[in-house]
DNA sequence: CGTGCACTTGATTGAAGTCAAGCGCTGTGG
DNA sequence: CCACAGCGCTTGACTTCAATCAAGTGCACG
């Protein structure tokens, strides 16, 4: 098994290598085909994997039926949804494979044994979640301070990988517009 | 010490009264006047504590010089910035009492060496901040599919105590609106 | 008292939505 | 092999929601 995607992963001060080659070992390979959902809503989460080829994203359906997409998951991304893993409750969100998808998949019940020996894991654990809430607060005052176009030409930015293999329908609702207003601004640029 | 406080806020199925009290102990009260800040932009985060009386809220400063409200606290909630906390990096978040408040206090040493001590207080812990992820995301999606009349009316039924307390332009940021829109906004109920 | 701040209100502008038509693929079945 | 249906995307005409700018009110506080 290659360990490189792990050790970076699960980089951390208080993980050391015989640490994170336990963890590593309690992964196995998972394959996803273009359009197969990794999670539906309305089921439990029973794990997470580390992507490692592909493109995924999640989404939910708004009150109007509208599909909004939530977020984009591309190279060494983790794919998960952790309101559903962590609270053991029914998942909001569906997760697919945009593209052909290859990782490394973790099951909950092996997870928790090695996350409760390991203080380093629970410290690793705690300061990645911190680090998705502080993106997604990024994400919020960005959705409030920026116009549409900003925030396309951000995502050009910081998610290239998504823009090449991505519908663009599924970018517009993640921008927070619509297809047509979408449309435009690229002819803008 | 008055104890319910501390049973209802770390109130989980692998934490037991013993284990409660232990970590009641190590709380201590903090008052804050009305304007004064708990953290500021810039500084780093060494303790969280439990809203018991009064009224918060965070923010950042935008680009372009605004004040964007980013969350509001009131009755029993945490207020903490956890991003600063749990990273160990500096705030880009202040926070501030809107009114007069009081609560109880936790040093992050004294957290961390009690949380390290109790399996349950770890699951307690990321349980929690579960919640905040999903809350959040609710509020992602609620900026995106709902317009800000229907934003305000939420807000009016989620955190009936922040309307009442709060001057307005911090109401507007925090729904992603103009001063005069929610003016008008208000206007129309 | 005034000065400043929170809020309101009016007139106008502008960004993005809506609705509808049309284009250009791709895939499928006669 | 062509025909046509369906989908993803674009484009145009028009509407709407909220922003901007600017003036004005009312209140708190020194």
């Amino acid at each position: 098994m290659e360990t490189q995607i792990f050790e970076k992963t699960y980089a951390h001060p208080l993980l050391r290598k015989p640490e994170i080659l336990a963890i590593a070992e309690a992964h196995k390979c998972i394959k996803l085909k273009k359009g197969e959902s990794f999670l539906e809503a309305g089921s439990d989460s029973n794990s997470y994997f580390i992507l490692t080829k592909g493109l995924m994203r999640s989404y939910v359906i708004s009150h109007d039926g509208e599909e909004i997409t939530t977020n984009f998951f591309s190279n060494n991304d983790i794919v998960i949804e952790v309101s559903s893993l962590f609270q053991r409750i029914k998942s909001q969100e569906n997760i697919e494979a945009i593209t052909d998808c290859e990782g490394w998949e973790i099951q909950f019940d092996d997870f928790q044994k090695l996350f409760h020996s390991m203080e380093g894991f629970v410290e690793w654990g705690r300061a990645w979640m911190s680090g998705i809430l502080f993106e997604m607060k990024q994400r919020s005052i960005f959705m409030i301070t920026e116009d549409a176009t900003t925030r396309y030409q951000n995502l050009l930015v910081e998610k290239p990988s998504v823009i090449k293999h991505t519908p663009l329908k599924y970018i517009a609702s993640y921008l927070g517009i619509t297809n047509s207003s979408l449309s435009r601004i690229r002819k803008e640029i």
